[in-house]
DNA sequence: CCGAATCCCCACAGATACTG
DNA sequence: CAGTATCTGTGGGGATTCGG
């Protein structure tokens, strides 16, 4: 689990970035709260313009953040499922209000 | 202002992150909804680990997406203001879910 | 006071190959 | 299948300077 820190007094936001400000990390959260579960490959299908390598990378951060939990069956091949935590449930309005801004955004503008 | 720009069909989160997704700019909207109008230099007060180099870019940014609106008064020495557009402020439900969050996840942890 | 321009470097991300 | 390891290049960002 992730040090409490907060960088900047006065700055809540900053806190929360800390957890998803990883480039992908939010598109990840957002698909996995609408799966509940997502294996390692469902996550690069629903991904496919970021890297195996990248992807990996932002789960474990999220993982070891406490955001996720992965599961691993050691069957062969391998299986691993992702889901959040009841921290990563947490942030569920965050990324709700990500969705909901990215969706009616184009009325917004008119 | 941005084209808009459906990356990820699907993922609406992405849209979001178009705008927001610069490594300050949550913060330095963040401030501006708190302050209403802000200079460049209380920016620079407000966020003292970020360049400035870096504070133009992401205000240049913002104002390029139509989030931000800028007002320069040709005085000497100049003076510039930076405020939220239209468009910024309905940014204003996503900001307040990071701060909510980055205000309680202590709490939200134990 | 604000911010653009230039230089420069190294951290980060892609490609590829390998492993349990 | 789900990752790691290694190598390599590129551009993001700091430091500095200049200009309005």
């Amino acid at each position: 689990m992730k040090e409490i820190y907060d960088c900047d007094l006065g700055c809540p936001v900053q806190n929360t970035l800390q957890f998803i400000s990883g480039k992908w990390k939010s598109v990840i959260l957002y698909h996995i709260f609408k799966n509940d579960v997502l294996r390692f490959s469902e996550l690069q299908a629903k991904l496919p313009y970021v890297s195996k390598r990248m992807l990996a990378k932002q789960l474990s951060e999220l993982e070891a953040d406490g955001i996720l939990d992965k599961q691993i069956y050691p069957v062969i091949p391998v299986k691993t499922e992702y889901r959040v935590t009841k921290l990563g449930s947490s942030l569920y309005p965050v990324i709700e209000a990500m969705e909901i801004w990215g969706t009616n955004y184009t009325q917004i503008v008119k």
